[in-house]
DNA sequence: GTCAACCTACTAACTAATTAGTTTTATTGA
DNA sequence: TCAATAAAACTAATTAGTTAGTAGGTTGAC
């Protein structure tokens, strides 16, 4: 037997997504470019992992003249959200406070900046 | 060409991992009996699993009598602080404000309970 | 001593993921 | 028109991950 297909972005899906992100609709030629600026990577691999994504429904494309200019179709909040939520529930048993209380071990950050923080998102709805 | 194999825990060997934390030491018959609790598994699909986080230095093993005794070399705490540290740099540019935000957006965290939180790590320093 | 159970080692099958070459098709400029 | 070019489609190779069957050895019970 085999496994799934994860419903997580992979990491070289991740990496599309990314410039998706960034620059909005590009085309193949547009992605591969922005790749090989970090890592040299054929063009066919482009196409096929973003033919990839879009199977998956992570991105959308249209035809424009002979080319496939690809489109997020999940936001990156969104991918924030569903990877933050999966780790939630992968090791920290789904409390959020768990996870605060390692964040707050392992990183530099303050209450006082999470106050900041909370304030803004008050402010903001 | 082909992939690399992840340094983080896949799904499987996370389900291992969590009963030999769990569990302490087991054997192969206690890790598949666990698990079975959840989904029925295959005894030597167990073994295998064991024997891959064995050899990827997730767990080591000893033997007594004719069975392995499998024990975890990560803690829970260094997985946890792993993940975390792994999403932060993947999906929020190595910011844990950015992480933060989203986490008190999206579940129904209160500040106080971090204060609460903050003040225990502060005790336990 | 034999037999069942128990355990590991080996093997196999199959999908996912990654990378890229080859073939085909369509456009376009000379 | 026709060759160059560019892009997609197709194909392929290889490793990871998951699941489990089979073969073969130990050992304890009777």
């Amino acid at each position: 037997m085999a496994r799934k297909r994860s419903e997580q972005l992979t990491d070289g899906e991740q990496g599309i997504m990314e410039i998706l992100w960034e620059r909005g609709e590009s085309s193949v030629k547009d992605i591969a470019g922005a790749l090989a600026a970090e890592k040299p990577v054929a063009y066919t691999t482009v196409q096929t992992m973003c033919k990839i994504l879009a199977e998956k429904g992570h991105a959308d494309f249209r035809k424009e003249g002979r080319a496939f200019i690809y489109r997020a179709r999940m936001s990156r909040t969104e991918a924030r959200q569903s990877a933050l939520k999966n780790l939630l529930n992968r090791f920290f048993g789904s409390s959020p406070e768990l996870l605060a209380q390692h964040l707050m071990r392992e990183t530099d950050i303050e209450l006082k900046d999470l106050e900041a923080l909370q304030k803004k998102i008050d402010e903001t709805d």
